[in-house]
Parts: C-alpha cells; structure tokens; sequence
DNA sequence: CACCAGGTTGACC
DNA sequence: GGTCAACATGGT
C-alpha cells in the first residue's frame, strides 16, 4: 500500500498559490445553487448565472421554488445542461423551502449527506461540496482533478476510497478541507490537463514515506 | 474544428 | 462494484 503526505502537499499548493478563500457566494443558498450550476461548467458561466438569479430574486429557497420553470432556464441557460439544471434547482429549492434551511442543516455531517444525496442532481462531490462549503462541516470533497492527481502519484480508487484518505490523514477542520480542495482545483487547472501532465511540483512531497 | 469545464443519472454488465 | 452515453453552452 502506497502512501502520500497530503499535509506536506498542502502546504506546497498553499505557498504557490496562497489561500484561495472558497466558496464565493453571500448565502449559504447561493452556495448549494452554485455547486449545481457547476457542475460540469466553467465557473464564469456560474457567476452569470446566478446574477441573473440574482436580478429576479430568486436566490432564495421560497421564491425558487415557486419560479417558473421556463424562467428558471433561461437564466441559468449560459451554464449547459440548462433543462435539467433549472429543474433540480427548482426542485432542491422547494426541498430547502419546505424544510428550513437552519433545519436541514443542523443534522449530523453524515445524515446530512445522506439527505443531499437523495436529492436528483446531487451526487458525490455535489453533496460534499454542499456539506462543507455551505453548512460548514467537516466532509473532505474529492473531485475529478483530485482523482487525477491521486492516479498521478500511484494512488488509485473510487471517490469514497479517495475520501477516506485524505480524511484519515489530514486533521477533521473545515478550513483546511476548504483550503485543500480549493488549492486542488486551482493548482489543477493550470499543470493537470486530461491528457497533458507537466512537471509536477507536488512529486517532491508525494514521496513513498 | 476539437476539446474541455469545480458532475449526475439511468442502463447495463 | 465499474463503464458508458446523454445532458448542452461557452471558452481556448
């Protein structure tokens, strides 16, 4: 069995590219909108979507909920997959709307999850993305650039797999799993295409213990 | 013009 | 458990 060290690693992407402070939103709200528009989707695309939710007031669970659904895609067009996107977002919204958003989110980590899964449109990383950046708790998320980077330094599994790694060895703190992942994206984008693999700063750190 | 983006789902093996 | 097409616009 291999092993990393995913704190040195850390600290390696937070010295190259420094605190990168995610989620970008005003609401806790806008966040679990945004992990759904994002799915698939430049973050760009995101912004302006969800401007345009913005000018409609729709950024809210009740009036979300209550939008019409035509309306609902033609605002978040820009983002793709606009159909079933407008859908499960009025659908997750209704969701929030009849629970309460405090109540859906004072639940154990875990069954929170749990919840967010059984959403349509909201899957692995969606759920954590959810769990961690709007609710603030402790859920390591684990996205197709992480998966690539793991495969990169010899280390291979199933999203849960991978989870549970970084989990186990990185201290339980909502910041850090904030930071990393942010970290992982941005250190991503621009030294890990999917068929490009440049040199890599984090071999150094990755090294078998 | 081809490829990819802060994935999820349902069908199938 | 894993694989695959479908979902769709916009940027490089």
């Amino acid at each position: 069995m291999k092993h990393t060290n995913l704190k040195q690693i850390y600290t390696t992407l937070l010295n190259e590219f420094g605190h990168q402070d995610w989620w970008p939103a005003d609401t806790p709200f806008e966040v679990v909108i945004g992990t759904v528009l994002t799915q698939q989707t430049r973050w760009t695309n995101v912004e302006q979507a969800i401007a345009n939710l913005k000018e409609h007031g729709l950024l809210e669970p009740e009036t979300l909920a209550q939008a019409e659904i035509e309306l609902i895609e033609e605002l978040v067009h820009c983002c793709g997959f606009y159909r079933q996107k407008a859908s499960r977002l009025n659908n997750i919204a209704k969701y929030f709307a009849d629970k309460g958003i405090e109540n859906v989110f004072s639940v154990p980590t875990d069954e929170l999850r749990d919840e967010m899964l059984s959403l349509n449109g909201v899957g692995n990383e969606t759920a954590d993305s959810i769990v961690l950046y709007a609710a603030n708790k402790p859920k390591f998320v684990i996205d197709a650039y992480t998966s690539r980077i793991m495969n990169c330094l010899g280390i291979n599994g199933n999203y849960i797999r991978l989870q549970e790694l970084f989990e186990q060895e990185l201290p339980t703190n909502v910041d850090l799993y904030k930071e990393y992942h942010a970290l992982i994206v941005e250190f991503a984008k621009t030294y890990c295409g999917k068929k490009r693999c440049g040199e890599c700063l984090l071999l150094p750190d990755a090294a078998k213990v």
